[in-house]
DNA sequence: CATGAATCGTTATAATGTTTCATTCTATCG
DNA sequence: CGATAGAATGAAACATTATAACGATTCATG
């Protein structure tokens, strides 16, 4: 099973967050970053499951866990952690998931799942060399894509079809 | 010039704005919608330029023209407009732009540019259906695609390198 | 006109994100 | 070790974006 594929399968998700965390940990030490125990943790809950997490919804989960925060926690270390590629920012849900290729160079895209929530992340070079191609025609100088699709994974279509 | 490639480009956008607002009223027509004082309104101060333009903005513009407006007041409009395909969202940036092509059916992307903050409109069939392609190979099936591209337009590029 | 549905005005509030400044931590140098 | 400068954090306030709720008005239609 490929990481992009997990997302709508079952798996042991475990193994997704511990891979996470240790390519996190890596990362850092190999670029001399600081993976403190605040970014640590919101690494750790925004992987904590491939649905995406809003700032607020960290925000209540630190608490829960009995750490003192305020929303600049949160955001301070999101940007830290969206600026070093660990996570990815879903605009269309103001909503944080896990870099599945962290420190890779990629480009990618999102399969969001209206029912599940789920997302997948795929780096299909077909959608990102389209993208470039298009804009080139258009003689416009791409720096960066956003590509958020919605619909329904193929576990949530058959349990809809189910239920219609 | 297609509608496409004005946005970066001089043009005389009188044109762009009557053209939005008489395919609106056609369309409005058509359909049995109310294009009402207020929806026109928010319409045409989306189109006033291609630069998109935040609820709150709008807000304030309305307020200058002297008009009775809270919050729910924009959003209604805006929800009307996205409702029936006359206006686009761009999920990055909370703000708005007028479409190219009301009531066709097409799958837009946009091309935002950081420097003039201008966003053409493009339906690349090639970028849609890559992302249908990419999505059906994991059995995802899309129904709504978010592309938004950023980057410099031609004209904005060459000012950097002008100025660099 | 009577009526019901759609639209609108208004107030309040929710959800998301940022600024600011003082404080604490941490790696490094003398 | 102690000084120190930069990075990270805590905390309060604030800014921006979006929605809920409810009554009043408008409008097409019978």
């Amino acid at each position: 099973m490929t990481a992009s594929t997990a997302a709508f399968a079952e798996h042991d998700h475990q193994r997704c967050l511990q891979q996470a965390l240790r390519k996190a940990a890596l990362l850092c030490q190999e670029r001399g970053l600081r993976l403190t125990e605040q970014r640590r943790r919101v690494l750790r809950l925004v992987w904590s499951s491939h649905q995406p997490v809003g700032a607020y919804e960290l925000l209540d989960r630190l608490r829960d866990e009995g750490i003192r925060a305020a929303p600049p926690t949160v955001y301070r270390a999101l940007e830290f952690l969206l600026e070093h590629g660990l996570i990815h920012r879903l605009e269309g849900l103001n909503a944080y998931v896990g870099c599945t290729r962290p420190g890779e160079a990629h480009r990618a895209q999102f399969l969001i799942c209206d029912r599940c929530h789920r997302v997948a992340e795929v780096s299909a070079d077909s959608v990102s060399s389209a993208i470039s191609a298009s804009s080139a025609r258009l003689d416009f100088q791409a720096a960066r894509q956003t590509v958020e699709v919605h619909g329904y994974c193929a576990h949530c279509r058959n349990e809809c079809h189910d239920h219609a």
